[in-house]
Formats: C-alpha cells, sequence, structure tokens
DNA sequence: CGGCAAAAGTGGCATATGCCACTAATTGAA
DNA sequence: TTCAATTAGTGGCATATGCCACTTTTGCCG
C-alpha cells in the first residue's frame, strides 16, 4: 500500500523533514485550534513573549525565517490584536515587537492547550529521544549551508 | 547574541522542526534554483517519477498531505507543463498523474542539482547521522498523532 | 432499481514563506 | 556637512499548505 513511498525517496533530507514538518505540524495545529491560533502563530506569540520587545530582524534571525515572511505572518496577529509594533528610540529604523495584554491571555491559553500535544508527543517518543530529535534539529539549522553559487569573498 | 531564541523556547518540537525545516529548506531551494524548480516541486516531480501514474489521493498520503493542498502545488507544475493528469479508467472519481517527457528531462536536470546539496550536506552531518534523522523524522511523521478532540465514535 | 453514504477531487479563503525591488534612516567617509 | 553604502522594513508576487463546502462517482442496501 504505501508502496508509494519507495525507499529511495526518503533519501533527500529536505523531503523527510518537510514530510515530518507537514505531519507534526498539523498535529500541533489542531492541538491549539480552540484557541484560534495556529501552530505557528503560537510559536511566535511565544518567541515574542520571551524575548524583550525584539526588534523583527532579531526574531527573523532567531527563527532563521525571512524578515518579510516575518512581517507577513505578524500580520494576522497585530490584526486580531494580539501584538504591536513600536519604533525604537535609538534606531527609527528599527521595528520592536511587543504582546498585547489580549496577546499575554492569548498566549496563556494556548500555551495550556499546546502542553497537551507536546507532553502526548513526549510520551509517544520518550522525552529523551525527542530532545535529542530537537538537538539534531537545531544542529542542521544551524549547519549555515550555503550552495557554493555565492564565492565566499575572502 | 543569539540569546534571543532561549532556552525554553526550542522545548517545542514543533517549532524546532519548522525552524529546521525553514533553513534546510533554503538551502536544498538554492540548490535546485538554477532547473527553475522549488525544493518542493522537485520532491513532487520525483514522487511522481518513481510511483506508477499515481493517483492523486495515493500521492498526498505518500506525503503526509493534505489532497487539497496537493492539488494546488500540483498546478504550477502543469502549468509549465512537467506533469499531466488524467482519468483512472476503473473509477472516474481518480485522476492520476504521470511526468510529461519534458518533466521527465527537467527532473534529470534537477537531480543534478539536488545532489550537489544532497552531497554536501552528507558530508556536513555525515552519511549515517543523515540517514539517522531521517529514520527518526519518519518515524515521527508516522507516529499518527492525534488529539483526543475527535472522541471515538463508537 | 432508487437513494443514500462514502470516496476523490475542486475551488475558495486564509496563513506560511521566500525573493526582489523600493523606501526610509543611519553610518562612514571625503 | 554632504553623499554613497549599508541596514531594517514594506509591498507585491508566487508557491506551499490546510480546512471547509460542494460536485461527481461509486458502492451498497433494502
Amino acid at each position: 500500500m504505501t508502496e508509494a513511498r519507495m525507499p529511495g525517496f526518503s533519501r533527500c533530507n529536505n523531503a523527510t523533514l518537510r514530510r515530518a514538518a507537514r505531519s507534526l505540524g498539523r498535529f500541533y495545529d489542531d492541538a491549539v485550534a480552540p484557541s484560534g491560533l495556529k501552530g505557528t502563530q503560537f510559536g511566535l506569540l511565544f518567541q515574542i513573549h520571551v524575548s524583550s520587545e525584539p526588534a523583527m530582524g532579531t526574531i527573523a534571525e532567531a527563527l532563521i525565517m525571512d524578515l518579510s515572511a516575518l512581517g507577513h505572518t505578524l500580520k494576522p496577529l497585530i490584526r486580531d490584536g494580539y501584538i504591536e509594533t513600536f519604533a525604537d528610540k535609538e534606531d527609527r529604523r528599527v521595528k520592536r515587537v511587543r504582546l498585547t495584554p489580549q496577546g499575554e491571555v492569548k498566549l496563556d491559553e494556548a500555551i495550556k492547550l499546546w502542553s497537551v500535544a507536546q507532553q502526548q508527543f513526549e510520551d509517544k517518543v520518550g522525552a529523551e529521544q525527542a530532545a535529542k530529535l530537537r538537538a539534531a534539529l537545531d544542529a542542521v539549522a544551524d549547519l549555515n549551508l550555503e550552495m557554493p553559487t555565492a564565492a565566499p569573498s575572502n
């Protein structure tokens, strides 16, 4: 039946990673859905929450995401009143982000939901294994891979 | 520096997975870019290539992706003439997919580019480690996690 | 055979992400 | 001080993904 997924295929690290991301993403999405948030939005709110009024660029860097992509993703959250932005006093080019009171409330609500999914996941794969997997994923994410195209400047 | 990424944050398996996916995704995207394909499109063409004129549902299941999402993703590839669809003789509800001759050519071209990225990745993390990571990811993807929300029908 | 439930896709709508071109604010010289 | 180069975001465009509602086929049952 699942022969369609030839063993030779899953050799692509990227495809395998995306496949797992889709799968796990749906699980966490379902979990936090009652809050009205998506898994990604929850993660974003959390990231902002644990940072100190981070600049957009700082968030983008931490999450390894394109700055403009972050901007787009932030819009629905601003629209819904969960976060707000304000210019940095020192450098007016910099836009900082923070949760609104409603955002804090919503985050607390979502954390409870998230915990259930997180716990269930850890129960299934084991906290130890989960930690190892996260470590491996962080290592991959921080590899800083680059195609030779852009030859090193020096 | 990267203090913005509090250790407490990466505890979310989903967020960690997505972050890694964004990172690796860009790497592979850059690699196959010269072919005009995205990493996901390459993966899709490959999946179709190694299958036998698979039905859309079959592909979606193998890749653990929403059927409608697959349909949307397929459009650009059909528009560009890399794949074509046709109704199944037995069951007219089923729509099968196959590569066009141009699609085969494009895939061959992309495979060469992909190989470079794949090789570079394996060189960095080690073929052994990469294989283990993929296995772990496949295991996670196939966990079949589900939020209790949908209480068993019986 | 008629009709209803299940299966397979489609289309619409919304978020997630990226890249590129462009604007505003800074910084670093000359 | 003035202007070119750099930095931080924005807006537009395109793909990636999901969910939901709806249509077409099937399959099955009385």
